[in-house]
DNA sequence: CTTGATGCAAAGGGTTTGCAGCATT
DNA sequence: AATGCTGCAAACCCTTTGCATCAAG
């Protein structure tokens, strides 16, 4: 936390109240959260929607939130770094959307071999799994 | 295009003159198109949105056509069994857009581990990799 | 002729932006 | 006091839907 407010400072940015919900919101969360959700969960700050958008927006700038895309057009987002929370992937139920953590990723030789092949730099991957839950099926 | 016509028919679908513009732009195609390409493309064939929209969802639900999804909010769809298209991933340029094929994916056997361990069944994956091509760099 | 498909326009849902007032620094 | 931030509302973009008309079968 301390050094979150020297990274906002550096770069000029003030620590405001609805910056600090959905900080903390964020930290006690396991799994990624739409706007909307975080909006919800934060309806006694009274905090505006585009409010949530923009910081959201300048937290991704600063690798602070990472966004995850479930192919259903709602853009979810997650605390970068928080909790043993480094680069991961999910396994989403088609039929409830319960969402589970996945630690498997995909093989770093076979990532390095694509993007020398390609001759592509600074290659990285989005990566999500999709099938029916026990209590779906 | 035969076996096309039969299972279009065996669900009371009409083949009409848009549907087959689509088709045939989709199957020239060998990088995913959204649909307001596929619209561009189709100037001539003055053919809705609405309609493209329309016909692409009638192709999904048909495993005709794949939808992908580059993180960008905007959807994007391939023939399915075209032209040697199994089931494929991308590499992305960030900055320029360009997209590659890429015949690597997840390992199965991995794969069959993680829908195991959460008792998932029919487990999918969506993966795309991004990165700056060559003459962006 | 029957029923599905199209075009047009309007509505929907998520996300972005302009602007005046407010609050952090 | 200065400037970044907020709320509100309007705008945007992609996508979906209602409805009268049109055309494939």
């Amino acid at each position: 936390m301390a050094t979150l407010v020297e990274r906002l400072r550096s770069r000029a940015r003030r620590l405001t109240g609805p910056r600090q919900a959905i900080l903390a919101l964020l930290r006690r969360q396991s799994h990624p959260l739409t706007v909307r959700e975080i909006h919800a969960a934060l309806a006694d700050s009274r905090c505006d929607l585009a409010t949530i958008y923009r910081s959201i927006g300048m937290l991704q700038e600063m690798d602070l939130v990472k966004r995850f895309d479930f192919g259903d057009g709602v853009a979810r987002f997650e605390l970068v770094g928080a909790c043993g929370h480094e680069h991961h992937h999910h396994l989403v139920c088609n039929e409830c959307g319960k969402i589970v953590e996945i630690e498997e990723c995909f093989p770093e030789t076979l990532e390095t071999e694509i993007a020398r092949r390609n001759g592509f730099k600074g290659v990285t991957h989005r990566l999500e799994f999709f099938g029916t839950c026990p209590d779906c099926q």
